[in-house]
DNA sequence: TTACTTGCAAAGTATTTGCACCGCC
DNA sequence: GGCGGTGCAAATACTTTGCAAGTAA
């Protein structure tokens, strides 16, 4: 649901490659690393990243390290941090084929990505009527989940008995 | 350049008002607050803010204070909490009027505000198509701003001699 | 006078840095 | 075997919280 097989071993592999590029040495941590982000459909924190490592099995990553790792490939643009204002930072792997933004619930917490090929069009336009390069760009909308909706909506109601069809004013 | 008095006197009231409403009595650091909020045309920091009341003379406002008012204010959705991924969280006064999003600068830092119809017009479609209840939207576009695209070109000019005219390789 | 507001200081959380040891090349 | 990679712990930076004193109503 999502990525394919063959999109996960190309992002990993091209990965893998642009640090040998850059000549980094390839190194147990940064291997796991990029094996979990290869796996995610969407952004994880830092914290999120290196409890995934320690359990999964394979090989716990120190902190630092996932910090230092995750700076080496977004400077190397394969990877992307996202910025959702919950005071913490996210990042995901950087691949062209699935390029998307995300709605945050603002009730919740829960991060959901989207894609919108009208919005990615109006971007592309508008940077190239600015005299700013655009490098990247982050879209985030905030609100409510369909669950949070419906649980603020079930909180709502209750003063109204449920005879009277609530005469919702429309203000 | 940007705001007239009107709008600004608009935002400062409007934003007094809100507090009231909500049953906030009115203390020197919320209205020394939101007359700073009211003068700026684009989201500070909270320590810029901080320092900002300091320096003009008025009168200072504690960190603490300054976070918790921007919290009461941003829950009335009279600010607006902007996060451009540098770590910290920026805040503007909410203008119905100036609705705008930040173009941040990666080389200086610099947070240069735009508008954009069009890409309002699609995320406003796209908040009608989903089942998201979208309540708020940003959009941060990363890049170089003019001055440091220029400072990046003569970084990387110097190598060719001023005669020959440089074959940009079209990679 | 009562309850909210504010400032100060301490606590928290996310991220970065320093340094010693380990592992790739 | 040398040089980078990694982990651990300490240091930072930003934001939040606790509490006592100030102040609006």
């Amino acid at each position: 649901m999502g990525l394919t097989e063959h999109e996960h071993a190309d992002w990993g592999a091209r990965a893998t490659e642009a640090l040998a590029g850059a000549g980094y040495r390839r190194g147990g941590a940064r291997a796991a690393l990029i094996a979990l982000l290869d796996e995610q459909r969407c952004a994880l924190s830092a914290t999120e990243l290196e409890q995934a490592l320690r359990t999964r099995g394979g090989r716990g990553v120190a902190r630092a390290s996932i910090y230092r790792i995750l700076d080496e490939l977004e400077a190397l643009r394969m990877v992307t941090r996202v910025e959702v204002g919950q005071g913490l930072a996210r990042f995901e792997a950087a691949r062209e084929e699935g390029h998307h933004h995300h709605m945050v619930c603002d009730a919740c917490g829960q991060v959901i990505p989207f894609e919108d090929p009208e919005l990615e069009r109006a971007i592309r336009r508008l940077a190239q009527r600015v005299t700013f390069a655009v490098a990247e760009h982050d879209v985030v909308l905030h609100g409510a989940c369909a669950d949070c909706r419906q649980a603020e909506a079930a909180r709502d109601e209750p003063r109204r008995p449920r005879t009277a069809p609530a005469p919702t004013a429309a203000t």
